[in-house]
DNA sequence: TCAATAATAGTAACTATTCCTGAAAATGTA
DNA sequence: TACATTTTCAGGAATAGTTACTATTATTGA
């Protein structure tokens, strides 16, 4: 992976962001300062990025993906209104912690979404592993 | 919400299926019954149904919205190979919790995510709700 | 310095979803 | 029944987000 400006600029404006941005807000920061710059190497460089695990790309439901500077171990809290994405920190503990959250963060909480994830029966059949 | 014979087939087909399918699948199902029904009528009805709280649409991430005719509480486990996403119970206790999923479903767990419901503190101020 | 290689800008293509339109079906009224 | 009103329909165009393609430019290493 090459160093180029682009994808410095494109690393610094994430990673100084704390707003989980898509790649289309991200977009506009990085033109103010690479004016020539297209919205496909942006999405390439996030891509390229998240791969070598230097930026998360977030795992959200929306229609936008949207990427997160911070790669530590972290969930999110989202506002159900306006769509913004905040952060929690890591560890939480069911119902009492949903006023937990509420007073680290402001927000009124209505819920919590849990997916686990993992191999399914059929795959692990398939690849042969445990 | 009138009842068409469009709405019914779809509705029947989703309940049945077990699968969480996107629009598309069940458009693929929907149709060796009507085969005249276009992906659009589905898209119509899903989205109907589901604001109607007689479906559920499911807010996980990936590129296709799932729908799911089960609309009581439970929480989902995804494969992250193939990407289908089976059910789990509600009710769900970190860490141990996780040899609780994989028994009850055969997945191999790899991890789980997180998601926080609410409404933000700018929200809650414009809207002036507590 | 200079060829090899990787990344870029610009744009076309693609996919999932929503929107639009005129026609058909369901329903209400008499 | 007959007709008007309302809802839903199929089909296709439009849109949004993302990815792929191509000719050009920048970076790298010998
Ligand atoms: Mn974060
Ligand atoms: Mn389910
Ligand atoms: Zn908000
Ligand atoms: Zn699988």
């Amino acid at each position: 992976m090459r160093r180029t400006k682009q994808r410095e600029v494109i690393l610094d404006e994430l990673v100084k962001l704390r707003t989980h941005p898509s790649a289309d807000e991200l977009y506009g920061r990085v033109k103010k300062r690479l004016p020539r710059i297209s919205l496909g190497t942006v999405y390439r460089n996030l891509e390229i990025l998240s791969r070598e695990g230097i930026i998360r790309r977030l795992e959200t439901a929306g229609s936008q993906r949207r990427f997160d500077g911070d790669t530590g171990d972290h969930q999110h809290i989202r506002c159900v209104s306006c769509g913004c994405i905040d952060d929690l920190a890591a560890g939480a503990d069911r119902a009492r912690c949903d006023a937990l959250v509420a007073k680290g963060t402001g927000y009124r909480v209505l819920g919590r979404r849990v997916e686990y994830l993992g191999i399914c029966p059929s795959c692990r059949k398939k690849s042969g592993g445990s």
